[in-house]
DNA sequence: TAATGATTAATTGTTGACAATTATCCAAAG
DNA sequence: CTTTGGATAATTGTCAACAATTAATCATTA
């Protein structure tokens, strides 16, 4: 979205690259859940020690897309009715936080940000495919996160954002059902540009919440939680 | 707090014993923000492999408590005043999107747990010692986050309190100001315990930063940030 | 003096081997 | 048939050595 110019090279170590494979082959649905993770077999598929790998699932472990069973396996996490509710209520909260935050302080630089993703949002809604629409969406939320300017939020965000695109793809729905985008999300956007932190706050949660309600209705029932 | 009988023996691994020891080291301010941590002199101390060590300073990375600079150091985070807005923002985030989730589907038992946590504040207001206060005052704020039945908002809590309690570490400054505990909590109680989410989001949000502004006022500016 | 470039030291990144633990299997007993 | 017990195999936990990279030093030069 932003142009500043950083042009600072990072160079990312072999237990970076391997998690994001690991991650890409988990929220593409390649792996499914509880599917059994074993550290010398991921070595070799990937090309680097078990040493590396283990780093690799940790990192994984701490964004809950692996569990670890001590002395015994990994294995990509489950989804049961509880977690899915624990995630999109974590959106919610992290999501109505940062509306109220933006609010409390909008700026015209915020004013204009949001409403050029209200537009995209429009546009989209009108003509494009739903591949499309589901991109808009997000990013209209993605830009009220990263308006806040806070970037505990904004990565606990990306964190949970990765959890949402997991449940898509393991329900094996690749959008939302909803096409009414613009009338949803336009009261928020005005609530945030007018400085009503409060009904910010309350209608970013609502939206989230009625995605939940959404898929709740739509998706099956994925998997049984294996852990006692 | 709850009495749930836990039989299950959980054995943890020289790792996490690793990160319990530097993660307390770092709470009590025994090691001050910057410091530098070297992998091999911490293995030596500590009396395991670098190995280890470096699997506990991945996990304190990710609680925020050290940061790494590749193939060069690991030190102690730092804290500065942009840094400290997020944290309390952050919880207040947290706590407001818990409090709204408790006052939506309030139980007799959530009020049972909420009052006793009010009642136990306003005794510690009226007698105990600063250290007990703070002690009945976080306890209170815990409740409310543990009530709302979703772990990912009470990992992430327990997650930011650290960061909270090292603020006031870092700051040399044992307890907050305010000792009118019950004045400012008992609104938000009797708003949750009504079920009006809108007004306990709100009162959640506000009672956090209030303490960041309290603590603004106080304390000093601690560090600057390394990082360019 | 200030900038440059090679040299060296210190530190993290990665690896493979060994130890500790758990899960599995199967036979034997009740 | 179910339960118990021990042997076995499979897997993670830990370690110590080596490679890659960075930071510091210091002579050299304009």
């Amino acid at each position: 979205m932003s142009a500043k110019p950083h042009l600072k090279i990072v160079k990312r170590s072999m237990a970076d690259l391997a998690a994001d494979r690991i991650r890409a082959a988990i929220l593409s649905g390649a792996l499914p859940p509880s599917t059994r993770l074993v550290e010398a077999a991921l070595a070799e598929e990937i090309g680097v020690s078990r040493g590396t790998i283990r780093a690799a699932l940790s990192e994984l472990e701490r964004d809950r897309l692996v569990a670890c069973a001590r002395y015994s396996s990994w294995s990509v996490a489950t989804l049961d009715a509880q977690r899915l509710w624990e995630i999109y209520t974590m959106r919610a909260t992290i999501e109505s936080g940062a509306a109220r935050l933006v609010a409390q302080h909008v700026s015209d630089d915020d004013v204009r940000a949001i409403r050029a993703a209200e537009k995209n949002l429009d546009a989209a809604e009108r003509g494009a495919k739903a591949a499309e629409r589901l991109a808009c969406d997000l990013d209209f939320h993605t830009t009220i996160v990263e308006r806040s300017g806070n970037r505990l939020l904004i990565d606990a965000y990306a964190s949970i954002m990765d959890q949402v695109r997991w449940v898509y793809a393991v329900s094996e729905r690749r959008s939302p059902a909803r096409i009414d985008l613009v009338a949803w999300h336009a009261p928020l956007a005005d609530a945030i540009c007018r400085g009503d932190a409060d009904e910010a706050a309350r209608l970013a949660f609502e939206l989230c919440l009625r995605s939940l309600d959404d898929d709740l209705r739509e998706a099956a029932p994925t998997q049984d939680d294996g852990t006692a």
